[in-house]
This record gives C-alpha cells, sequence and structure tokens, in this order.
DNA sequence: CACTCATGGAGAAACGTATCTCCAAAGGCT
DNA sequence: AGCCTTTGGAGATACGTTTCTCCATGAGTG
C-alpha cells in the first residue's frame, strides 16, 4: 500500500469506535489535500478566499481539531511555559511568599494568554521524568538560587530561562527584579523623617537574593547615618518563627523606635508584639512590612505596606520570555539583548540583560506621627490608653 | 533511500548546529536497535539487566532526553491536566475566591505532582486556539456555571472533566464540594448556642453553587427556626462592594445580633462596620466568616472562620480525575463509578459520582460571649469600652 | 533427533501535523 | 507562436517516539 492510498482511505472497513477527526477527514470531505487544509486553517500558502473558508467550513462541520502533540511534534513550538519556584520542603511555595507568589502568577498567566501560551506550574523539585515529560518553549524561575542545576541543564538544552529576582550565578536569558536596594533605602528614609531615631529590621536567615540585597542595603544605611544596627532574622519559611523573632526584636534593650519588616506576615506579628510590651503604634512604635495583602489597611492601627508589585514582575518576566522565545532562532547565537528595550537595562553587554522594577510604599498610619485621617474613623479619639 | 537506511544514518554529512540527541544517536551509539533503547529505558520488554543498564548508560552520557511531545503523539498521553477557573471579566479568578483558589492549585500542583502529571492553569475565558493548542489529558474545573459550553465540549471530545463544586448542568465525570447546608447549618447553630437572637447573612449575588446552596440553608434555617430572614447581597467579585453591603446590614432597623459573611473580606468589611456603629465584638456583634486566611487568627479581636479545606478538596480532585484518566480507556465506555470509593458517594447510579468533602469551623474570640484567652493576650483587662 | 519454548532483539508501522518541493494550467508579453 | 510568471494545489518527507510483529538462536524434552 502507498503512502497515498494509505491517506486516502486509511480508515480500515470495520469502523471501530468512535475516533476524532483528523486532517486527513477534513481533507477527504472537502476534496482537497491535506496541504490545503493546512494552509487553508492555518491561514498560509497561496489560496483563494473560496477554497479557504470553505475548507474551514467543512473543518468546523467534523469538529476538526489539529492534535496540539502533532503539531508541537512538528513545529517544535508547544505553547507552554514553565513557571518554577523553588521549594523548601514538600510544598510548592512558602508561606511568606504565599501572595507574593499568588498574584504574580496570575499576573503572568493573564500575560502568557493574551499572547497565545499557557502556564505550566512546576516546583523546582519535581521529579526529574515531570520535567522531561513536558514539551516547554521556555521557563520562568522565581528566584533560583545559586549555581541552581535546573536552570543549568534548562540552558544548556536550549530553552530559554527569565529568571523573576537577579540570579546569583545562573546563566538565565534574562532577568527581572526590584530594584531593592533603593526601596529599603526609600523606606528607611520615610521612616526617619517621621521622627525614627532607631530603626530595627526583621529579616531572613535564608540566602535569596531579596533577603540578602535588603538587609545589606540596612546595614549600608546604617554605617552612613553612623546608626547601630537593630536586627533579628529568622527562618522565613517557618510560619510560626516571625511571631518570635518580632517579639525578640521588640525585647531588645536597645529597642527600636521603628521596624521594617521584610515578610509578609511581620507586620500583624510586629503589632502583636507591640501590643504585648503596651507600645503604641505610631506613637511609640513605627511600623512598616512588605506586603501584598491589603488586610493591612483594615488592621488597627492601618499598617504601612511595601508593595514588590508582583504583577508587573510576572508581566514582564512573561514577556521577556516569550519575546526571547519567538526572536531566537533556537540554537543560532541571535543577539538577545537586542531584543531587550534599553531603558531598565543594567549591564549594557555582560551577563544576561535585567529589568529593575519599581516598588510601591503606601502609606498608612503605622508609619506616621501625626496620623491623617483613615478611611476607617477610629471608634473614639485617640486619646490615653 | 529506504527507510532503514534513514533510519541508521540519517544526519546529513555536514554537521550542521549541535542538536539534541535522539533516541537514534543513543542506539547507534550503544551498537543496539531503537527498539531496544526504549524497552530499556522504558523498562519494557525482555532485556538482561546488562543491556538495560549498558543503554541507560549510553544514554545519560549522551544527555539524551526522550521528546515529550514524540512521547506524546504516540502514546496519547500528555501528563497535562488543565485547571480551569471561571472568570470575571480580565482576570483569571477573583478576588473573594483568592485565598481559596491559590490553596486549592497549590494542593492540586502537588498532588499531580506526586503522581507524574503537571498542571496547566487555563482560564475558561481563554482564546480557543490556546485550549486547542495543548494536549490535555483532562481537566479540573473549578465552580463551573450551569449549561457551560466548554465543559460540555472537553467532555464531547473524551476528554475527562472532574469540578471543584457541584455542578450544575454540565456533564462532567465526577465532582467535588464542600456540605455547604451542613457548613451553614453548623455556623446557625453555633451562633445560637453563643446566644445569638437574630442573626444576619452577608452573601453575593452571583449564581454560583456556594452562594446558592449556603443561602438557601440559611433562609430553610430561618423558616424552620421562625426567625425573620436579615441579609444583604451583593456582587462578591466587587472588591469595594463588600464593605458597603456590611455596612447596610448593620444600618438595618432589624440590626442583627450575630453576622456570617460568605466571602473572605467580609471578616474585616464587617469588623469595621462595627466600629463605625460603635458595636463591640463579640459583646454586641458575634461574627462568622468563611475565610481560609489565618489574617484572621491576629484580628482584634481574631474572628472565627469557617475553612472550606481547599487543600483537601484540590487534593481530592486531582485523584479523582487521575483515577479517571488511568482506569478508562478511552472511549471504550468502562464503567467510572467503579473508580470511586463508595463512601461519600451521593447518587449510586444516576447522574455523575459526587463526594462531598467536610469543612471545618475555627472558633475563635469574635463568636463566643465569654472570650477564652486567647493566644495574644489584650494589653488590658476587658473593661468597659 | 525433531519438537516446543524461552530469550534477546530487530523491523517497520503508526501517531497527525507542517512544510518543502514540485507540477499543471492559465494568462500576459514580445 | 514561444516564453515567463502567477495561481492553485498535490506529493512526500520529517518530527521522535512507542509498540506490534516477527525472527533468530539455543536449551530443554519426548
Amino acid at each position: 500500500m502507498t503512502a497515498a492510498a494509505n491517506q486516502s482511505g486509511r480508515r480500515p472497513t470495520t469502523s471501530r469506535r468512535l475516533e476524532r477527526a483528523g486532517i486527513r477527514d477534513v481533507a477527504a470531505a472537502a476534496g482537497v489535500s491535506i496541504t490545503t487544509v493546512s494552509d487553508a486553517l492555518n491561514g498560509k500558502g497561496r489560496l483563494p478566499d473560496e477554497t479557504r473558508s470553505r475548507v474551514r467550513e467543512v473543518a468546523e462541520r467534523l469538529g476538526y481539531r489539529p492534535s496540539a502533540a502533532a503539531r508541537t511534534l512538528r513545529t517544535g513550538r508547544s505553547g507552554l511555559i514553565g513557571l518554577t519556584v523553588t521549594t523548601y520542603g514538600e510544598e510548592p511555595f512558602t508561606f511568606t511568599e504565599f501572595a507574593y507568589f499568588a498574584e504574580m502568577a496570575r499576573a503572568a498567566t493573564s500575560a502568557a494568554l493574551g499572547r497565545g501560551y499557557a502556564l505550566v506550574v512546576l516546583p523546582a523539585s519535581s521529579r526529574h521524568d515531570v520535567w522531561g515529560n513536558i514539551a516547554l518553549d521556555g521557563t520562568v524561575v522565581i528566584d533560583p538560587p545559586d549555581q541552581d542545576p535546573l536552570v543549568s541543564e534548562l540552558y544548556r538544552s536550549g530553552v530559554p530561562v527569565v529568571s523573576d529576582g537577579k540570579p546569583g550565578n545562573c546563566p538565565v536569558t534574562a532577568w527581572v527584579d526590584n530594584d531593592h536596594e533603593a526601596a529599603v533605602l526609600g523606606i528607611l528614609d520615610h521612616l526617619s523623617e517621621a521622627g525614627a531615631r532607631r530603626i530595627g529590621l526583621l529579616t531572613g536567615t535564608s540566602t535569596d537574593t531579596y533577603t540578602r540585597l535588603s538587609t545589606e542595603a540596612y546595614l549600608g544605611w546604617c554605617a552612613k547615618v553612623g546608626q547601630e544596627p537593630v536586627y533579628e532574622a529568622y527562618p522565613a519559611h517557618d510560619p510560626a518563627a516571625g511571631a518570635v523573632a518580632a517579639d525578640r526584636l521588640l525585647a531588645r534593650p536597645d529597642r527600636p523606635d521603628a521596624v521594617y519588616g521584610l515578610f509578609d506576615p511581620n507586620g500583624t506579628d510586629l503589632l502583636a508584639a507591640a501590643r504585648r510590651y503596651g507600645l503604641r503604634v505610631p506613637d511609640d512604635l513605627l511600623l512598616v512590612t512588605c506586603s501584598e495583602s491589603d488586610v493591612y489597611a483594615a488592621t488597627e492601627p492601618p499598617i504601612t505596606t511595601l508593595s514588590l508589585k508582583p504583577r508587573k514582575i510576572g508581566t514582564t518576566v512573561v514577556n521577556l520570555l516569550i519575546d526571547a522565545i519567538e526572536g531566537v532562532d533556537s540554537g543560532t547565537g541571535v543577539d538577545i539583548a537586542r531584543l531587550f528595550p534599553p531603558r531598565f537595562r543594567t549591564a549594557g553587554n555582560g551577563p544576561p540583560p535585567g529589568t529593575l522594577m519599581p516598588t510601591e510604599l503606601i502609606v498608612r498610619a503605622s508609619s506616621q506621627r501625626r496620623s491623617p485621617r483613615t478611611t476607617v474613623s477610629p471608634p473614639r479619639p485617640p486619646g490615653e490608653v
């Protein structure tokens, strides 16, 4: 049997269970060749509009859906983007990163969908066979650790990788991050202006970029203005440890009169600790925490938060990745740098192009000595407690 | 050139850009056939251990990674599961569902990964071409609306569908949901026991299963105990509307002395509204809200919450789906019902098998007249305000 | 010895698409 | 009339697996 014969009448005479219509069936029903069907449906080739619409009509009538697997095999494009997140233990992401990650993933999903891609959520700790079993056009990596073997392997096998968080020592295609140093300095200045004399920091013990850069910025600022650093560090992935650390910080003999917490739960942790020690916020203690949650707008008092703008990050990361996917001939070393807008670019020629995104400080009552009117008016004047 | 010749020495003499090693390369390097390589790597066929390990070694050395696309094309299995969520407007999921969805998705991801599958997040509103471009082994649908065309099409094309939320009128393979009626009744009883005389409800205007069943349970309870219903409904997908509705509820002439809020932000909304009206919680107003967030453990006072246990739901949904995927010969009408454990099953023979999952009421100070000691001890005795 | 089996492995046919190459026919031009 | 160009479309190959079928070979067995 020749391929041609095979092509026209493939089905065995005994009609077996119902199978999905393939491109061959459409071609047969429309009385044209496979090529014509493919061209008509994909808007390629040179075909008169009449043929094109007729083929489309037949395809519609048969309920034809092209096989994603076959298309992927043929074109080398799956339309799938991996979204990788470092894991601590069993869970896909940590407690403190939760809101950030959720927001970021949401924006990333939207952005990808808008350009015809879908996101696959893949914890870095996934069994290797899961990674290998999925055809990915590219990968977004959130906060990769130094020398991440996963990133290295992806990069080596030609899959574009864009990281959220400046990579320590990984060969990524590009990266996006907040300007953490600027953010911390902005907060410290803000607190100083509000009258803080000794600003404390609640930070983490892990070595990821965010924690490291933020802490360094704090220490640098302390050195510059001549303040003795006052900080407590705790394992941020442990939900319970934050409350303990907050307590420790306020129990110190050199108790700070203002605190910045690097992680989302620190706001409530610090607020609770302040209550325990009879400290009024903001009168006795100024408070700022990094958080994406708007519950801090409704706490008593409302707490000033730093937003890392995860939505912007997610959108940017995905767009950079898709630019790389679609702009590179996959193998030929096309200059990727050209794809990225010059603004925000940090390094001109060296290692991977990075984009710094701004943060946003949402100032509320907790970081201002004279609290302005808040949306929720207090039940009675803030007199003696 | 015959297929055989093609098979052995396919590469053109001019070595082009570096290509990933294929199964052919491994076969050639190991001096065996393609079949043997495939069998050795997949643990199939009859091969002596010596051959198996040798082939594996060669594959490892060449950095061979099987093509996911080719495997999917051949086997019809992609290892991909769609996670669909109904959308309101542009965003993949609504504000109120946020924490629930995030937790559920996290658990679902873990469960899927544990069984070798990965999750693809796909808003129902995605462009059709995105849906069509992905080879899905099955789909999880969150709270499908009645007559969801998407679900119908998936089901028709043979893709197993399991829904989170009892489907209104969709042909799903199976579904999982909380026992919303029991949950609401439990809360109402709890509030009654705490001394509530008139219990109000903050509910939504949408027609999804959760809102509908919960509201019906409330109304039924009112009818039974002879209380006039006191409730306000608002469009739950609008973040700002909740505060307004909470305010309306407490401003009514027949103001309730206890309120249950169906959506996550209702807790803070109600707390803020109570403050505005000078109502003390729990003294003047008992409060319960449905929420997955633990911020309610740290509010002043801590608020009793109902957890829908999204993690359990996510895990169960995925496991049911994968059972269906792996248990059915895709086309032959194998009895799916047999796959599901008899306990929890609602209907025996009729429409799709459903599983009811329990909820959990986390009782805190806001719903108890005599507040027991909380973890955060108040700064001073709870005397007059 | 003439069998039956078990063992180890090779051949080749799909899976369903995209696309490269090529061909026929119909005008248009000199 | 002969040649070039455009239009419309068909053929066939390749993408990289998995798997069904089948063939040697050697060992056991009556």
